[in-house]
DNA sequence: CTCAAATAGTTGACTACGCAACTATATTCG
DNA sequence: CGAATATAGTTGCGTAGTCAACTATTTGAG
């Protein structure tokens, strides 16, 4: 399906424009990184997302969220924090949490500390749910990431976005010398 | 705007269901790089759009389909290879180009050589404005991305993430077992 | 205590995308 | 050649996500 859109080899075009443009000329190669990263973020999510869909009925941030929950003390999450680890905003964890508790793998119950505040709480069957698309989930990382990267590689991948993460986590807006970020340099 | 959904520190959840999964005990330490990936893409990703649409109002997809435009001889593409590069399906090229053709940076022709096919065509407009957008996103790679990862672990991201994308790519769906892809192993 | 400001979550309106169906052209084979 | 089949691109429709506005609650100030 997705194998036709195959440009062999790595990405041939960098981001540079040809014809005089001054900012590229010595970034060309270390753009390489970023070309791929895109690359191969794009053909993983899709993957993993077709792979669990049809096996599980799950989509990835569906399944995503179900873990988070399941990692959870009382295996329950307030939703804003939810929002958080799955990388959506607050809308979106809100519609993600309907379409869960629609499917029977979630319930919705108001925060006791908090009455503005509602919680998303796994149920027996969404676990269950989980249990079953974690195998497959786990299985897509290992075959189609782990199995292909090196040790060193993989922990250099780790370090490196682990940094970008810190980077663009810290300084809300970096506005443009580095302002030497306060977590971890 | 979007830096409300930050999670303070590397992800704690590896994607491991902690009461009785068998799968996941040995793997939780790797599964770390490939939520380190998800996180610095969503975040990258984010920066990059927001600071793009806000100096330039293109979008990075739009930005991207610019680029590759003006890096193919005749700074024109066939439909279908466009999409292709910017990591789209066939519709979702076909909008991304009406959207570019609206605002005067691109304009569709009939292909030459096969009549049903589609070229989309840099105009003079296009590349101005991607000049003037290409400084604004290489500006972000840099800050945001490069200046971060040392240049081991940019390589090592490069290699790593290409051998993701080889796999991927290369061999369709890979069944079970690993069938010994037939690009490299 | 009361009123203002902050915060949690939801909802409405909109956007960007994918898939499947469709049209039009190309190719292949009898 | 003419019919079957494949391919290029577009379009209809549905989905998942965002932002901005809204509601309900909490917190803080006077």
């Amino acid at each position: 399906m997705t194998s036709e859109i195959v440009a062999r080899g790595r990405p041939a075009t960098s981001g540079a424009i040809p014809t005089s443009s001054p900012t590229t000329s010595a970034d060309d190669a270390r753009l390489g990184a970023w070309r791929t990263m895109l690359h191969a973020h794009s053909h993983l999510v899709r993957r993993m997302d077709e792979d669990l869909k049809a096996a599980h009925g799950l989509s990835l941030a569906e399944y995503d969220a179900l873990i988070q929950l399941a990692n959870s003390p009382g295996r329950r999450l307030r939703m804003s924090v939810l929002a958080e680890r799955v990388l959506l905003s607050r809308s979106g964890i809100t519609r993600l949490v309907d379409r869960l508790v629609a499917d029977g793998n979630v319930e919705r119950s108001v925060c006791p500390t908090d009455a503005r505040g509602a919680e998303a709480a796994l149920t027996p069957a969404g676990l269950d749910r989980l249990r079953g698309a974690s195998t497959t989930h786990l299985d897509g990382v290992a075959r189609y990431f782990l199995d292909v990267v090196s040790a060193d590689d993989r922990e250099a991948i780790e370090r490196g976005l682990g940094a970008v993460v810190d980077r663009l986590e810290a300084g809300g807006h970096a506005d443009s010398t580095a302002c030497s970020s306060p977590g971890e340099a």
